[in-house]
DNA sequence: CGAGATCTTGACTAGGGTCAATCAATGTGG
DNA sequence: CCACATTGATTGACCCTAGTCAAGATCTCG
């Protein structure tokens, strides 16, 4: 057993938080971070592989993604497996879960991840005594929303070369957002090919394929889980990727 | 200039809302009603073929569908298009808008639509003012990125005929539930196959053959406007689709 | 009746799926 | 340090689902 935290743990205090130094999230009254903390009800980290929630579990817990990769997918009864958005830290998770009947879908770790867990069943009370946070959590849902309504657009019209340039531009910009480029422009990028095909809607050999082409054309440097993008220039416009202007997120 | 209502128009006060008769939305006090009456600032009527929400339209404002079938949708720049969900009577449109920046979608009218309008602007008031309509309208926007999740599992990872059947199915439970079934179980049915090829990620030709093949397998009948379900749990098989227990939502 | 939509079909093509083998990187136990 | 198992990346061969092109058939509607 060891006292010394891990440097990707979530931090006792939020005002500690990591994230809310990256410019990526609104400030917040240091009253309103007081109540977060409040709302917060534990930490968790689970290993790389692990299950966050579970695809036919109800009644799971709400929870921001402090560090690491997930991701959100649905099944069919015979393995095929989409994978509906990719999780980075600062995403909230499980926002569907709270209101029931919803739709399943299980959040799986790509990498080791650490969580902050919020109090079940409260989501109610979060807006009855900060509708300011209720309108923020809002904001969260319809940009998540947004995410996927890209990746039907992407999976349902792209093609394969389409796509995973796309997929390379679009969690690129996502993880400089929260400050996650190294100094070399390099990122972290913990998913394998089997996870690129599964969120494109391609087959693993075709995965291969196209994206071995576009790092042949010098659009991309992918190896030892690091991506280094060598002309996302035109990366964006094989996709039709637009940044849109970074706004800022609400972060809980 | 005709002065009595058409059929489908909005009916001037909340309390007549045939919507409200239907047994699908959450019963609301007659005090919460009278808010949400004074939320709405206009009704407003499109015609069949008409924009809601122009695709790179900001500002736009938040309505509710009141009668008639409407699409959010997609396009790329060489015009293929990604029909992202249909709207059916009750859905809420536009809580994006609200937020400003996000990905550009448009909204366009299938048929004649009829939708209550509400105040521009006005979404943070809602919650300060009012947070059980703030949580209610936070369900709605995670009940439909649910359907936009259902709707990338079948364009990533299901194959034509899988993809036909969960429209099909789909739509026709969304109908059922607003009381649209005719007594002899058809509905109207006013979306063209291009329509659906935009919606599913395939081509007209192909959305055709297959739409044909289900039709000869005598799972339906489709014409003239008209669905009727022949083989309800042939094509539930066929596309996987679980009917989730159906809840109440809530309705502005 | 003519002009558009929309739906159907057939013929042909191609993008992407399936199968299978190989290779590289890591890890494990002994 | 090595035999062996495991996971992930890569490639080639082949096939099939779905896309493209084109021509009719229906149906509306002014």
């Amino acid at each position: 057993m060891n006292a010394t935290l891990p440097p990707n743990a979530c931090p006792p205090h939020c005002r500690e938080c990591r994230l809310r130094r990256t410019r990526a999230f609104t400030p917040v009254e240091p009253g309103v971070l007081d109540f977060i903390e409040g709302f917060r009800a534990s930490t968790l980290a689970v290993p790389a592989g692990g299950a966050l929630v579970h695809e036919n579990q109800a009644n799971s817990r709400m929870f921001t993604l402090y560090s690491g990769w997930a991701f959100r997918y649905k099944t069919l009864s015979d393995g095929r497996r989409q994978i509906l958005n990719f999780l980075l830290p600062g995403d909230l998770v499980g926002l569907q879960q709270e209101f029931g009947d919803l739709s399943a879908h299980g959040v799986e770790a790509v990498t080791d991840c650490a969580l902050c867990v919020f109090q079940n069943d409260s989501l109610w009370s979060v807006f009855r005594e900060h509708p300011r946070l209720g309108y923020d959590i809002t904001w969260l849902a319809a940009h998540e929303e947004g995410h996927v309504d890209d990746n039907l657009l992407t999976a349902g019209r792209r093609n394969a070369t389409e796509r995973l340039a796309m997929l390379l531009m679009h969690l690129y910009r996502r993880l400089e957002r929260v400050d996650l480029v190294e100094a070399d422009g390099s990122v972290a990028f913990p998913i394998n090919q089997q996870h690129m095909a599964d969120a494109l809607g391609l087959s693993l050999v075709h995965t291969n394929k196209s994206l071995r082409r576009l790092a042949q054309l010098g659009l991309h440097e992918l190896a030892n889980g690091r991506l280094r993008l060598l002309n996302p220039h035109a990366l964006e416009r094989i996709a039709e990727y637009y940044d849109r202007p970074p706004r800022l997120l609400p972060l809980l």
